[in-house]
DNA sequence: CGAATATTTAACCATCTGGTTAACTAATAG
DNA sequence: CTATTAGTTAACCAGATGGTTAAATATTCG
């Protein structure tokens, strides 16, 4: 059965605030520094500080210290079982347009017609 | 490029709670009305209420009214986004083992310049 | 040493979230 | 008409979220 993980919970959340899925995809590409990847996001290095935090606690990013940097690495097991979860939903999203049309001829369907209840 | 759209906010905002998850799994296995959904949840009608709205301004489901019974019906194509944004992820993922024992081997490696802490 | 750099922590604030109970609207049943 | 049923709306609350600025903590540079 589905179950209703607090990782599944943190990795969507994570990944509900835009700018956290900006610095996913920029750690896609390299692992960065918090300065680095705060330069494109027009907002202050706490904030940024948090996101990272956010992103970190929902373990889709690693974070190593060197010296005063911190190297960011993006770590993306979590989206694995998101993925999964989502994929679950696949054959809905497939038939959604013959589900609609469907649903607009039926306009005019009785609910559990008789007797409700 | 990779877009930052409010749609996706709210796809994975949506997804983020537990109930609402569960939800939407109640609603793969057949159309249901409000009290119907509401039954398995240890909260209040309004409560599950609240969370309909928000599946349903993310597009999630769609409600019809049959007289004062809300059928509520699974709309799962906001989900497709959703999964083709994180299968972009999908390498990382998969080679995430390989790059983790990358990355415990080289847990001596010099910061920028030849010196250690 | 003292100054600069990288980053976090602290305190604060407005808004959102997820829940409650009570009251309301609307439809059906008797 | 009255009572019951389905569901929403309103008012409220505690706690989370996403941002700010100012101060603190390390670390490196000269």
């Amino acid at each position: 059965m589905v179950k209703y993980s607090s990782t599944l919970n943190r990795t969507f959340a994570a990944l509900a605030d835009p700018t956290r899925r900006r610095i996913l995809a920029h750690l896609a590409r390299g692992d960065k520094c918090v300065t680095h990847l705060a330069k494109p996001h027009a907002m202050s290095l706490p904030a940024v500080s948090k996101h990272l935090r956010v992103l970190e606690k929902a373990g889709l990013l690693r974070r190593r210290r060197y010296g005063r940097v911190h190297e960011m690495r993006l770590d993306a097991k979590p989206l694995r079982q998101a993925a999964q979860w989502v994929e679950e939903y696949h054959k809905f999203w497939q038939g959604s347009l013959d589900r609609l049309a469907e649903y607009l001829e039926k306009e005019n369907r009785p609910p559990e017609k008789g007797k409700t209840k």
